[in-house]
RNA sequence: GGCGGUAUCGUCUAGGGGACUAGGACACGGCCCUCUCAAGGCUGGAACACGGGUUCGAAUCCCGUUACCGCUACCA
C-alpha cells in the first residue's frame, strides 16, 4: 500500500510584502512536497478585507517566483470560500458541537475588564450555552445578533508535531471560541480548517506562532468529522537583537534582497539553513541537493537569528558556482543600466566579456559588486581615485620614470601576452634598482591603468585592456604627472 | 496573570548516555600564498543558561528555576 502523496500549502495573508520568515515557511513546505512527490498549494488568506491588498498578493507571487518556489493547482483565495466556511460553522451548530452566543462585544469587554481587575484569567463563561430552547428561539425570532461559538469538550488535545514532539493542551484552558461573527463571516481558525479540509491538506507546516491555534483547529476537524492532518511548527526568525524580525532590522522582504543583488539560489540556501541542517556539516547546496537532503528530522526548534553577513558570504559562494550564462544574464542588464556598455557591444566581444567576468566575480559577493568594479574596463579614460593617486604616485618624478619605463618596455614587446609582459616588467624593476620588489612598479601602473589601488592581477588587467588602451592610459598618466608640479 | 514553546561559541549549527580535551560554517585575529584587492589554505580566541536528580557515566534522559518567544480578539 503506497502512502498517499502529501499535500501541503503555504497560506500567507496579503498584508505586506513577502517576509523572509514567510519565504522560509514556504520553502520548507515546498522542499517537503518536492521531496516526496506531493503537492504544494498556495492559499491567499485575504479574509481581512481592511488589511489585504492586491499589491501584496502580487508581491507574494513575485517573491515566490523569484525564489523558484512554484506551486501546484490554482491559487486559492480564502475570501472566495466564505459560503463554505459559513456552511461548515452551521454544520457544527446542527451537530451540536457549536452554539449561538448572543453576548455583545460590549458585554464581553466589560466582563473581561472585570476579570482582569480581579487578576483572574478571563474565559467565556458559557452563559449562552445554558440558554433554553425557547430563549434561543425568541432571540432568533427577534433578530438578535449572535456569534457561533465552538463548544470546547472536556479532556486534553494533543498531537505529535513533526518538529516538537507531543504537544498537549488541557482543554479547560481553552475557552469556547467564536467561529462565526455576528455578520456571518468566519474567524481565522474556522476559515483555515474549512479550507485545509477542502484542499485535502495532509501536512500543515507553519510558524510556531500557530502552536496555540492548533488545539482549537484539531477540535474543529473533529467536530466536522474530518481526518486530521499532520502538523509541523517551524521556529521563528529573529533580528540580530533577538527580537522578532521587523522593519527596524532593515531589509525583511525577500524583494529587498533581490534588489540588493542577492541570488535566489543563495537566498534559498541561506533560508534553508535557518532552522534546518542536513547534517554532515553541509552548507552550500543547490536547490536539487536541498530537495534530496530535506528531512523534518533536521528541523530546529529554536528561533534563528537572521545574519546578513552570512547571507552575503553565501551569495559570494553561489556567485562562483553560477553557470556563466546565468551570470551574464544577471550582470549584463545592470552594466547596460548604469550606462557602461550596450548589449550589442558585449555580444560583439563575448570572449573578452567572459574573461572580464571571470576576473571580477571572484572579488564580488553580489552581482552589483561586479558592476561596481567594471567601470575601468569599459570607459575610455580612467577616473583616478584620489587616495590611490596620493599613495601610489607620491613621488611624481620617480613615478614618471617608472611609467615611462613600463611604457617603453611594453611597447617594445613583439607579442602582447602576460608571460612576456611579466618578464619584461620584472627585468625593468631590477634595472630600476627595485630588485625583486616588482610591486614598486606594479602599483603605480595599476593606478595608471585602473585609477584604483586594488584590481585583478596586473597582467590580467593589461590583457583585458589590450595593448592600445593600456599604452594610452600609461601615456595619459605620464602626461598628467608631468603637467602637475 | 494563565497556557504553550524554546535554551550548545557573538551568529547559523553538529551532537540524540561513553567516540567530547564539544566538531563545522559566518564574523573576528594571526600566518601562508602574493604585484594590490579578493579568493584559497593553515591557524587562534570563542559555547553545552542555572540547580537538582537518574546512571558506573549526561551537552544528550527527568524535575525545578531563570531568561526569551508565542497565544490568551467578533486580527490573521
Amino acid at each position: 500500500m503506497a502512502a498517499p502523496l502529501p499535500r501541503l500549502r503555504f497560506a500567507p495573508s496579503p498584508t505586506g510584502y513577502l517576509h523572509v520568515g514567510g519565504a522560509r515557511t514556504a520553502l520548507f513546505n515546498w522542499l517537503y512536497a518536492r521531496k516526496h512527490g506531493g503537492q504544494m498549494l498556495l492559499r491567499i488568506e485575504d479574509t481581512d478585507k481592511a488589511r489585504s491588498t492586491d499589491e501584496s498578493t502580487r508581491a507574494i507571487f513575485e517573491g515566490l517566483t523569484w525564489l523558484g518556489l512554484n506551486w501546484d493547482e490554482t491559487v486559492v483565495h480564502q475570501g472566495a470560500n466564505l459560503e463554505r466556511h459559513r456552511a461548515d460553522a452551521n454544520r457544527m451548530l446542527e451537530n451540536g458541537t457549536a452554539y449561538r452566543c448572543f453576548c455583545t462585544q460590549g458585554e464581553l469587554a466589560q466582563r473581561r475588564a472585570a476579570a482582569e481587575a480581579n487578576k483572574a484569567a478571563f474565559k467565556y463563561d458559557r452563559r449562552c450555552d445554558r440558554l433554553s430552547e425557547l430563549e434561543i428561539k425568541l432571540h432568533v425570532e427577534h433578530g438578535k445578533p449572535f456569534t457561533v461559538r465552538f463548544r470546547v469538550p472536556n479532556g486534553t488535545t494533543s498531537w505529535d508535531d513533526l518538529v516538537h514532539e507531543t504537544i498537549a493542551f488541557p482543554n479547560k484552558d481553552i475557552e469556547d471560541f467564536i467561529v462565526l461573527r455576528t455578520d456571518g463571516t468566519p474567524i481565522y481558525n474556522m476559515a483555515v480548517v474549512s479550507d485545509d479540509i477542502a484542499m485535502a491538506i495532509t501536512l500543515v507546516m507553519r510558524g510556531d506562532d500557530h502552536i496555540s491555534n492548533t488545539p482549537k483547529q484539531i477540535m474543529l476537524y473533529r467536530a466536522l468529522g474530518a481526518e486530521l492532518p499532520q502538523f509541523a511548527h517551524l521556529p521563528m526568525i529573529h533580528g540580530m537583537d533577538g527580537k522578532k524580525l521587523s522593519k527596524r532590522h532593515g531589509a525583511t522582504a525577500v524583494g529587498d534582497y533581490q534588489h540588493l543583488g542577492i541570488l535566489p539560489s543563495a537566498m534559498v540556501n541561506f533560508l534553508a539553513l535557518l532552522g534546518w541542517a542536513p547534517g554532515n556539516d553541509i552548507e552550500i547546496m543547490t536547490v536539487q541537493e536541498m530537495i534530496e537532503l530535506f528531512d523534518t528530522k533536521g528541523l530546529q526548534k529554536k528561533a534563528a537569528i537572521f545574519d546578513t553577513k552570512k547571507l552575503e558570504w553565501m551569495n559570494g559562494q553561489h556567485l562562483q558556482l553560477l553557470p556563466v550564462d546565468e551570470l551574464v544574464a544577471r550582470v549584463t542588464p545592470a552594466l547596460v543600466a548604469v550606462g557602461l556598455t550596450t548589449e550589442a557591444d558585449l555580444a560583439s566581444r563575448r570572449d573578452w566579456y567572459l574573461a572580464l567576468l571571470d576576473l571580477l566575480k571572484v572579488r564580488a559577493r553580489t552581482a552589483d559588486d561586479i558592476v561596481r568594479q567594471a567601470a575601468p574596463y569599459f570607459l575610455q579614460s580612467v577616473e583616478y581615485d584620489a587616495e590611490a593617486v596620493a599613495k601610489q604616485w607620491k613621488d611624481r618624478s620617480s613615478t614618471a620614470i617608472i611609467l615611462r619605463g613600463v611604457r617603453d618596455a611594453l611597447a617594445a614587446l613583439p607579442d602582447w601576452n602576460s608571460s612576456a609582459m611579466e618578464e619584461a616588467l620584472r627585468a625593468l624593476a631590477e634595472q630600476l634598482g627595485f630588485g625583486d620588489k616588482a610591486g614598486r612598479i606594479f602599483q603605480p601602473l595599476r593606478v595608471a591603468l585602473t585609477g584604483q589601488s586594488a584590481s585583478p592581477g596586473i597582467f590580467d588587467v593589461l590583457m583585458i585592456l589590450g595593448r592600445a588602451r593600456s599604452l594610452a592610459r600609461i601615456e595619459a598618466a605620464v602626461a598628467l604627472i608631468e603637467a602637475t608640479p
